[in-house]
DNA sequence: GCCGTTTTCGGCCCGACTGTTTTCAGTCG
C-alpha cells in the first residue's frame, strides 16, 4: 500500500476519533502521524517490517508504528473499522462541508441519524432540523448553501491559475483610496501560494498600509467586498473578508496594520503544523506568538513584529524561506543556523526540455533560441517528439537526422551567444523499447526518454517498462516521471525507488517538468532522487517561446525539496553540463 | 498518542468570526 493511502486512513480515522469525542490530544497524534506518512521518503510498507525504521519519523511512536504495521500487513486499521461501523463512511463525506465540524456532525447523528450529504439535504427540505440545538434559520440556510459550493466545486487549483487571480485582486486592492485618503500599499499573498505548493486550496491575501490600521478597515473592508469577481461572500469581519471567485476559489483577505506586518506574513503563509511547532518553541523561550506579534508571556512586552526576520532571530533561527515551512525539520536547522542556500531561477544556465514546430511547438528553432537567450540562459537543447506520437507530428529516423542539421546551423548562427544542443524527447514505448534506433540517438546531445502512452500498466509492467527504456546508453534524462497531469490526470503506477536508485547507478539524470500543469517529479520524490544520489534536471518542457522563462513554479518545487544550485544538473556551465550529463559513476 | 533546554509524567498553539446559548461553543486557518 502506498504512503498517500496509509495517511488517508488514519487521517480518517482522526476525524472518526473527533467525531465519537475522543482525547483530543490523541487526535492530533493521529492527525501529525498522518501528515508524516504523506510527507516521508521512507516507503512505509517495506519499513513496516522494522519497527526502528517507523520509530525515526517524527511522530510516529510505538502506537502509531503499530497501526501502520497493522496497515501494512492486513490493508485496515482495526479502530478505523470499528468507528466506521459505528458511524458509516458518509460522516467523513459530511465533514467536508463548510462549517461543518465534528461537533455538528455528531449532533446530526445523534438528533437526526443524519449520516450522509444526500441525507442530509434531504433533512434541511424536510424542514427536519428545526428545533435541533444550535440549528437556527442562518445555520441551516448556511447548511444548504454549503452543499451547493460543494457539489458545485472542484476543490483545489493549478497554482499559475491561483497566482492570476491572485494578481487581479491584488491590482483592484492597490487601486482603494479611502475616505480619509488612506491606502492599501502592499499585498502580499501567503499560505500555499508563497510556500510554493504545486496546487492551492484557497487564496490568502495580507493587505498592509494606512487604509488597514485598525481605525481605517471599515472602508477597506467594504472595498475589499465590492471586488467585481465576487461569487459569493462568506465572512465580512472587522480586518479579513472571504469570498468565492468564478470556479469556486476561496479568497481570504486580511487587513493588519504595518506595524504586525511580519507576524501576520509569518502566520498566514503557514504551514499550519510550521506554525504549530513555531509557537511550542516560542512557549519554552518564555513567548507567545500570534498573528499580532511576538511577545513576552510575562509582561506582553512586544518582542518582534514588523518583519519576519526579526521574529524568526528573537526566536534564535535564521530566517527560513517559505518553501521550506512544512515542519519537516526545518526549524531545528534554522535554529543550528544550517539552513542550505537554496536553487534559484537565476541559478540556471540552461534548458534542455522543449518543442519545436518540428513537431507539436509553435516557434522555429531560432525562435526559441533567442528566446532563451532573452531568459540570459547559456544553452538549450531542443527536443521534439519522436514518430509514436501522431498527433504532434513525432519525429521518425530520416526526419530526426534532418533536425539536427538544422539545430546545428541554428547552433552555429548563434556564434557561442547561446549553444544550441541537439536533442530529442524520445517515446518510451508499451514495452519499454524506445520509438528510434540507437544509430539516430547516438547522434543527440540530449536524450530524453518520456512516457506518453499506455498510462493504465500495472506498476509491475510500467516498473519493467521504465527500467528498460533507461537502460539504454544513450538516454540520459528521464523526462516527466510520472506522466501525471495535476487536477487532471493521476501520476501512473511507478515503483519510484526503483526507477530513481537505478537511475543513480547508471548516472541517469531524472526531470524536474516544470511546466505548471505537470510539476513532476514532485517536492517529495525529488527529496528521494536526491537522497538515492540522482542528478537532476528542470526543464520548461516549452511548446511556446513564451513558456521558457516558465520556470518559477519548478523551482519552487525544488526549493521545497531542499535542493541547491549544486544538486541541479543545469546550473552548471554548458560543457560542464554536457560533461556532467554523459559521465557515468 | 507523542515527546523531552523543566519534564519518562504532564503537558500539548492562537485568535477571528458566526450564530445564537444573554456569556459562549464551534469552526476555521
Amino acid at each position: 500500500m502506498d504512503n498517500p493511502t496509509m495517511a488517508r486512513l488514519l487521517s480518517e480515522t482522526a476525524d472518526l476519533l473527533e467525531i465519537d469525542g475522543g482525547d483530543s490530544f490523541r487526535i492530533r497524534s493521529y492527525r501529525r502521524a498522518a501528515e508524516a506518512a504523506e510527507q516521508t521518503t521512507v516507503d512505509l510498507t517495506a519499513a513496516a517490517v522494522d519497527t526502528a525504521r517507523l520509530l525515526e519519523i517524527p511522530g510516529i511512536g510505538k502506537g502509531m508504528a503499530a497501526n501502520l504495521q497493522s496497515i501494512a500487513a492486513t490493508g485496515t486499521l482495526p479502530l478505523r473499522d470499528e468507528l466506521l461501523a459505528r458511524y458509516g463512511a458518509g460522516l467523513l463525506e459530511l465533514l467536508k462541508l463548510p462549517g461543518m465540524g465534528p461537533k455538528t456532525v455528531a449532533l446530526l447523528w445523534d438528533a437526526a441519524k443524519i449520516a450522509s450529504i444526500d441525507a442530509l439535504a434531504e433533512a434541511i427540505e424536510a424542514g427536519r432540523l428545526a428545533g435541533l440545538p444550535r440549528m437556527g434559520e442562518k445555520q441551516i440556510e448556511k447548511l444548504r448553501k454549503g452543499i451547493d459550493d460543494y457539489r458545485r466545486s472542484a476543490g483545489r487549483f493549478r497554482i499559475d491559475v491561483a497566482e492570476e487571480e491572485s494578481r487581479r485582486i491584488a491590482a483592484y486592492l492597490l487601486a482603494f483610496e479611502g475616505p480619509t485618503g488612506a491606502k492599501i500599499d502592499k499585498v502580499t499573498p501567503a499560505g500555499s501560494l508563497r510556500r510554493g505548493r504545486e496546487t492551492a486550496g484557497d487564496l490568502d491575501l495580507l493587505a498592509t498600509g494606512p487604509a488597514c490600521e485598525p481605525q481605517h478597515t471599515l472602508a477597506a473592508v467594504e472595498y475589499v467586498a465590492a471586488y467585481p469577481g465576487i461569487h459569493d461572500m462568506i465572512v465580512k469581519g472587522e480586518n479579513k473578508v472571504s469570498f468565492h471567485v468564478g470556479q469556486g476559489l476561496q479568497v481570504d483577505v486580511r487587513l493588519l496594520p504595518s506595524a504586525s506586518y511580519g507576524a501576520a506574513l509569518q502566520y498566514f503563509t503557514g504551514s499550519k503544523a510550521h506554525n504549530v511547532s513555531l509557537r511550542q518553541r516560542a512557549l519554552k523561550m518564555g513567548y507567545t506568538l500570534s498573528e499580532w506579534s511576538l511577545a513576552r508571556l510575562d509582561d506582553g512586552s512586544i518582542v518582534a513584529a514588523a518583519t519576519e526576520e526579526e521574529i524568526y532571530e528573537a526566536l534564535g533561527m535564521d530566517w527560513i524561506p517559505p518553501e521550506m515551512r512544512e515542519n519537516l525539520g526545518e526549524i531545528e536547522v534554522a535554529a543550528r543556523h544550517a539552513l542550505p542556500r537554496l536553487i534559484e531561477a537565476a541559478d540556471l544556465r540552461g534548458d534542455l526540455h522543449m518543442h519545436t514546430t518540428a513537431s507539436d511547438g509553435r516557434n522555429t528553432i531560432s525562435e526559441m533560441a533567442e528566446a532563451a537567450l532573452a531568459c540570459g540562459y547559456r544553452y538549450i537543447a531542443i527536443t521534439d517528439h519522436t514518430k509514436n506520437l501522431a498527433m504532434t507530428g513525432g519525429l521518425d529516423e530520416k526526419r530526426a537526422l534532418e533536425h539536427i542539421v538544422n539545430i546545428r546551423e541554428v547552433d552555429r548562427r548563434m556564434e557561442g551567444r547561446l549553444r544550441v544542443f541537439t536533442g530529442i524527447e524520445v517515446d518510451i514505448l508499451g514495452d519499454g523499447a524506445l520509438d528510434l534506433n540507437d544509430e539516430v540517438l547516438a547522434q543527440m546531445d540530449v536524450v530524453i526518454a518520456s512516457v506518453h502512452s499506455r498510462f493504465d500498466q500495472s506498476r509491475e509492467d510500467m516498473t519493467a517498462r521504465v527500467l528498460r527504456a533507461i537502460e539504454n546508453p544513450y538516454v540520459r534524462i528521464l523526462g516527466h516521471p510520472t506522466g501525471r497531469l495535476l487536477l487532471r490526470r493521476e501520476p501512473f503506477a511507478l515503483d519510484m525507488g526503483a526507477v530513481l536508485s537505478r537511475a543513480a547507478e547508471l548516472g541517469l539524470a531524472v526531470e524536474h517538468n516544470a511546466a505548471p500543469e505537470r510539476l513532476d517529479l514532485n517536492d517529495r520524490d525529488l527529496r528521494l532522487a536526491k537522497e538515492r544520489g540522482c542528478r537532476i534536471v528542470i526543464n520548461s518542457d516549452s511548446h511556446d517561446s513564451r513558456n521558457l522563462g516558465r520556470m518559477g513554479y519548478g523551482i519552487r518545487q525544488l526549493r521545497r525539496a531542499w535542493l541547491g544550485p549544486e544538486d541541479v544538473l543545469n546550473t552548471r556551465g554548458p560543457s560542464e553540463f554536457l560533461a556532467g550529463l554523459r559521465a557515468r559513476p
